[in-house]
DNA sequence: AGCACGCCGACT
DNA sequence: GTCGGCGTGCTC
């Protein structure tokens, strides 16, 4: 019989579907997966048809406008991945199907013509055994032999690959590495290109076999029929975990994605994260260790007894190194993960403190620019000659960022060629003694290495308010260390730190072992998860009070397993002129908390805020 | 998300 | 008396 109503999802945090009637000229023409245009509350809007049925619930329907595509967007394992999204991250399904098409498919200025390449129904392969590979490699380059190989096992029975990078720096890298061992066909998805190219790169993976994709988090959602293999690299970096909604994690989403296709996964990197150590031992994944551990030592360097006011920020030992490389004519990295002159502007007199009005907190001034700059939201001034508070001239600037280091250096070595290296900077200084740098040194091409290589705040990193801060400064400290030729020095208050001492003997079990004892006695991630329940507005008293309420609407529901703390300002409460405060939900199953959110926030009338939702923060 | 209908302040 | 402010509710 030919279904006379559709059911529409949109883009839109509503849950649906939505019943939309069938003209006659439109019936045999529609199938799900595919595009249509529908008036939704009184406009127009691109939907996607996610059923049928002949019935409807409701007495006045729409009917379907038109169908913008000649075939379906989306294969029935596309609306499958795309429906297990939704429920994991509590979005709805049209948002999750906006998630995964390129932009021009969002809209309807485009149409799409290729459909989906021939593979196997579900049916038919669900008995394939999936294999999943935690691939430790110590070293920065020796997984791509064996990813390669893997690679090549899916080419030859005519299956395609997709390979994760954190971020859009390491695609070139990673193409030329797979492209000097591999025939197959590469191909890069790119969301910086204009919608009417992402859209064509996008439809030209639909007929593909054999091949391989290379992108960033998105391209876990490449449209390639038959999948055979991801790769998640550098799995542990935050970058995999989309900032605004929804929430995903790219690697969440390719481990849903091939229990949907049932194709393999490797988890690469030099520092597995936590969550996905724990995870592999315990559901007995292969685990695969490569590489020679750098050959560089680390030393610590004490700084308990450092005064930031009296000394340098290059302490005594430091230097000597310092000199001492120099003088064999080594190339030293000093490594500070905060940019410009100086973090803090106050007045002496008054005790003003020079802050951004839509995030209050400290600006820095950028010596470069000759501006103070928020490190949130792109806010720029002038610096203040005089106090803006008590109008006197004694505005003194603190704290060390980047750019002070810089000069510092110079003040110190002279005749040494000193150049930095941070987010602004596009080309890498070749000719350099002494390079100045921040996170931006892992977005180099070439593995640019020092003889002496410095981490000069570490207890700034360590101190950071985020469970993970283990996770990431051991990270850190390894990556670094794989840059030292000769020496990591680490400056620290903090010697006997775990992380630093797991680092030093390139001990990782050692590591894990505290990470994972620590996340287990405070109930975290991987043995708990996480639902964070954010609200923000503009007002503060108003969005603690609806905080108060919601709190009281999901206190309500609470069930047994599920912890639920009080609303708190987050780290930054004041954030681009909103004020934001958090809930956060603790059990064993994302699903079980979801249970408890879903319901209390359709009964909540929620007044002046904004309410979103962040699984697995 | 974004449009419509709602009820309270400043205008001719 | 009306025009319009945005606060709240709904979308097949």
């Amino acid at each position: 019989m030919t279904p006379l109503i559709a059911k529409v999802v949109v883009g839109l945090p509503v849950d649906g579907p939505f019943d939309y009637a069938i003209r006659k000229d439109l019936q045999g023409r529609i199938q799900t997966g595919q595009r249509v245009r529908v008036l939704f509350n009184r406009q127009e809007r691109v939907g996607f048809v996610v059923g049928f049925s002949q019935r409807s619930a409701f007495k006045q329907l729409n009917p379907v406008l038109d169908v913008l595509d000649d075939v379906a967007v989306l294969d029935d394992r596309a609306l499958t991945l795309a429906q297990t999204f939704s429920l994991y991250y509590g979005c709805s399904l049209g948002e999750a199907i906006e998630a995964y098409l390129p932009l021009a498919l969002r809209q309807d200025k485009f149409r799409a013509t290729r459909a989906g390449g021939s593979f196997p129904k579900a049916a038919e392969n669900s008995s394939q055994k999936v294999q999943i590979t935690l691939l430790h490699d110590r070293g920065r380059y020796d997984r791509w032999p064996f990813i390669i190989e893997r690679i090549q096992k899916a080419a030859a029975q005519k299956k395609n690959v997709i390979v994760l990078v954190p971020d859009v720096f390491f695609i070139e890298e990673t193409v030329a590495v797979l492209a000097r061992s591999l025939p197959c066909p590469i191909m890069v998805l790119d969301k910086s290109l204009t919608p009417k190219k992402e859209l064509s790169q996008w439809e030209d993976m639909k007929g593909k076999e054999g091949s391989v994709v290379i992108g960033t988090r998105s391209a876990v959602f490449a449209p390639l029929p038959n999948v055979g293999l991801i790769v998640v690299d550098e799995e542990d970096n935050s970058s995999y975990k989309q900032e605004q909604t929804p929430h995903y994690h790219a690697r969440e989403v390719a481990q849903m994605r091939s229990e949907i296709d049932r194709c393999d996964l490797i988890f690469a990197g030099s520092v597995p994260s936590a969550e996905i150590w724990e995870k592999a031992k315990r559901e007995r994944w292969e685990k695969v260790t490569l590489g020679a551990d750098s050959p560089s030592r680390m030393q610590m360097v004490d700084m308990t007894n450092y005064d930031p006011r009296k000394t340098s920020i290059l302490s005594f030992p430091l230097q000597n190194a310092m000199q001492k490389t120099l003088e064999r004519g080594g190339k030293i990295i000093l490594f500070m993960n905060r940019r410009g002159f100086s973090t803090r502007t106050h007045c002496q007199q008054c005790g003003f403190i020079v802050k951004c009005e839509r995030c209050n907190v400290d600006l820095s001034y950028l010596y470069s620019k000759k501006m103070m700059v928020c490190r949130h939201c792109n806010f720029s001034c002038e610096l203040p000659k005089i106090c803006p508070s008590c109008n006197g001239s004694y505005l003194r600037s603190t704290g060390t960022g980047i750019e002070k280091l810089e000069s510092e250096a110079a003040r110190l070595y002279p005749g040494a060629r000193i150049h930095r290296f941070d987010s602004e900077c596009t080309a890498f200084p070749q000719e350099a003694d002494i390079i100045m740098t921040t996170q931006a040194i892992f977005r180099q091409h070439e593995a640019w290495t020092a003889s002496l290589v410095a981490m000069l705040n570490f207890d700034a990193q360590i101190h950071r308010f985020d469970f993970r801060s283990g996770q990431k400064s051991f990270s850190l400290l390894v990556h670094l260390k794989q840059l030292a030729q000769e020496t990591l020095l680490v400056q620290t208050r903090m010697p006997d730190n775990y992380c630093l001492q797991a680092a030093r003997e390139m001990d990782f079990d050692k590591f894990y072992r505290e990470e994972l004892k620590q996340r287990r006695e405070l109930n975290l991630p991987p043995y708990r998860h996480l639902v964070a329940v954010s609200l923000r507005g503009k007002n503060e008293r108003c969005v603690f009070e609806q905080s108060e309420a919601l709190f009281g609407f999901l206190k309500e529901r609470q069930t047994q397993g599920v912890e639920i703390s009080d609303p708190h300002p987050d780290v930054n409460p004041k954030l681009r002129d909103k004020f934001w405060y958090t809930i956060l939900l603790k059990g064993r199953s994302v699903k079980g908390i979801l249970a408890i959110i879903k319901p209390a926030l359709k009964g909540f009338r929620k007044r002046g805020v904004i309410v979103t939702i962040n699984v697995d923060p």
